[in-house]
DNA sequence: ACCTGAACACCGTTCAAGT
DNA sequence: ACCTGAACACCGTTCAAGT
């Protein structure tokens, strides 16, 4: 690491890395440069080096998220070839396990002009990867189009209600009844 | 209207009317004091006569949407008989209409903590109504619960996910399968 | 009873000046 | 090449002073 007079130097990553703790715990609007600046003992001056503005390290932060979000979950599943049970494991990450704090933020975030482009983007790879569910499944195209529409609808939403203690008590106890709706053949 | 030198004393209410304009127009972080004591033509210590803080005025602003909004739709759809048609006729408004800025910038935000109480509560009458759908169609009380649930958070990704265009492009042209789907007996 | 205007803290952005 | 510190605008909140 470089340092001058004792200091380290900061680099783009430390930024970014802050950033996207910052958005992790408080949301987009927690990026705050001024705040990001103190926690890391240099001045507001100073980012402006790295970074265009804040939309850019935003930016740099999210690019982050979804290269290492993506890398994730999306092969493990496909290993698995009975698409019912594809469909199990994943409404089951869902439900059972807490959601990705990032994730949360962004997409309660996502018509944020900066957000959005790359939260469209995840969001697309992973209707798509709804769609060979259902595909394998058996279903009619017509079919797989609405019900993966349905399914990541449903996902965005149950996280969105979820989060909301007061909501979530109206949460049935499991979801196998949603599985087996979802799942369901014709 | 109460007057003073020429000029017209500002209410509660004109502040709370222009708040729910600023959140329709860019969400709760657009409730600007100052921007809108500017607007209205009035200092920003003014405004601190009628409320305690910001936050204040946006839990005014809610409620006022809250009961606005509750007396609308509800008992027009509750007026319909029979059930398939009530739900149908629900998810029509849900995907041809252009939602509620209002609803929309809410929905984003109800982990604010100003927020999360009052969408809580419109969410939780909300789902009340399609519970009643589902009892209407016969179905056991388990799978009430989990249509129930998955409806709504259908109907709230649904919306998170239309607002962005590139997103929106992965819809189904219509929605006839998916309420077939949630419809469906059994 | 209702409002103004100054004050302070916080934050985004720019820029001349330093090493 | 990388950073500081001062400057400016914007915004939330308080408060003494005005009508």
């Amino acid at each position: 690491m470089a340092t001058r007079g004792g200091k380290l130097l900061l680099t783009r990553d430390d930024w970014t890395r802050a950033a996207l703790d910052a958005i992790g715990e408080g949301g987009v609007e927690a990026v705050a440069v001024d705040r990001l600046a103190k926690t890391l003992g240099a001045s507001r001056g100073s980012f402006y080096w790295h970074f265009r503005d804040r939309a850019d390290l935003i930016d740099a932060a999210l690019e982050r998220w979804a290269r290492e979000n993506t890398a994730d979950l999306v092969p493990e599943l496909d290993a698995i070839p009975d698409p019912v049970k594809r469909l199990r494991m994943l409404l089951r990450r869902v439900y059972e396990q807490a959601v990705d704090a990032v994730e949360l933020r962004l997409s309660a975030a996502s018509d944020d002009p900066v957000v959005a482009p790359v939260f469209a983007r995840v969001t697309r790879q992973r209707i798509e990867f709804l769609r060979r569910i259902f595909t394998d499944l058996g279903l009619p195209p017509s079919q797989v189009a609405a019900r993966a529409w349905l399914a990541y609808a449903f996902y965005i939403g149950h996280h969105q209600l979820s989060k909301n203690p007061a909501v979530a008590e109206e949460r049935p106890a499991r979801l196998d009844r949603v599985v087996e709706l979802l799942a369901r053949s014709g």
